[in-house]
DNA sequence: TTATCATCGTTCACCAATTGAACATGGTCA
DNA sequence: TGACCATGTTCAATTGGTGAACGATGATAA
């Protein structure tokens, strides 16, 4: 399934590097190659990746999977939305770490 | 499957509050029972719980499960790993939160 | 006592998610 | 041309998790 977080990473890792296999892009999210190519799928079906047959990089076959300006869009949506998230997590392992603390004390 | 983080979690639990159902602690833990079952009988199978049928509690029924010296120990060396591991998860997330930042800048 | 009820631990058929081997396609090179 | 390699696609198989159903046991009421 396609979660907040792997359309957050996909779109982040193409934009930053549109040519990109589906196993390298399955490589540095750390999941399947099946699982890789239904997400970039998903993306493709609602209009966030474009998937490009010209390709003027060095890796001459396969896509090149660009950003829609809708995808963009998304993109900065999602990372606000990430950013917050994590912020949270990252109160919520303060109290956790303080818990853990006092209980290697006793 | 029974990870690091449900065997200290169970073991915090447990030490505190021997007498609790298996659906109570599915609860506290937010997993199902069948999978609270599944990994409290690997902690028995291991050593580091014993199921006690001796009931001096208010609920007659079920067992007691109580630590062993071995799960005592156990406990101790999980919590002070759990520690380590949120430490350096909290410094990732510290991380990430930065490169968030500055994500959302540009 | 007997019947009923509630709660417990146990089981397991079912479902959803994930995997990666196998395949088809197309570009590259000798 | 033919052999080769990297790519995207597929899908049978595995895995992990779920919770309804069941039998057992103690509490309660008749």
């Amino acid at each position: 399934m396609l979660t907040d977080e792997y359309r957050y990473k996909i779109l982040k890792e193409l934009q930053q590097d549109p040519d990109l296999s589906q196993r390298e892009l399955a490589k540095r999210l750390g999941i399947s190659l099946g699982k890789a190519n239904f997400c970039l799928k998903a993306l493709i079906e609602k209009g966030s990746i474009k998937a490009d047959n010209f390709k003027n990089s060095a890796n001459k076959t396969g896509y090149l999977y660009l950003l829609t300006p809708k995808g963009i869009e998304e993109k900065v949506t999602l990372t606000q939305r990430f950013l917050q998230r994590k912020i949270a997590e990252y109160e919520a392992l303060e109290q956790e770490i303080e818990q853990l603390r006092r209980e290697v004390k006793a």
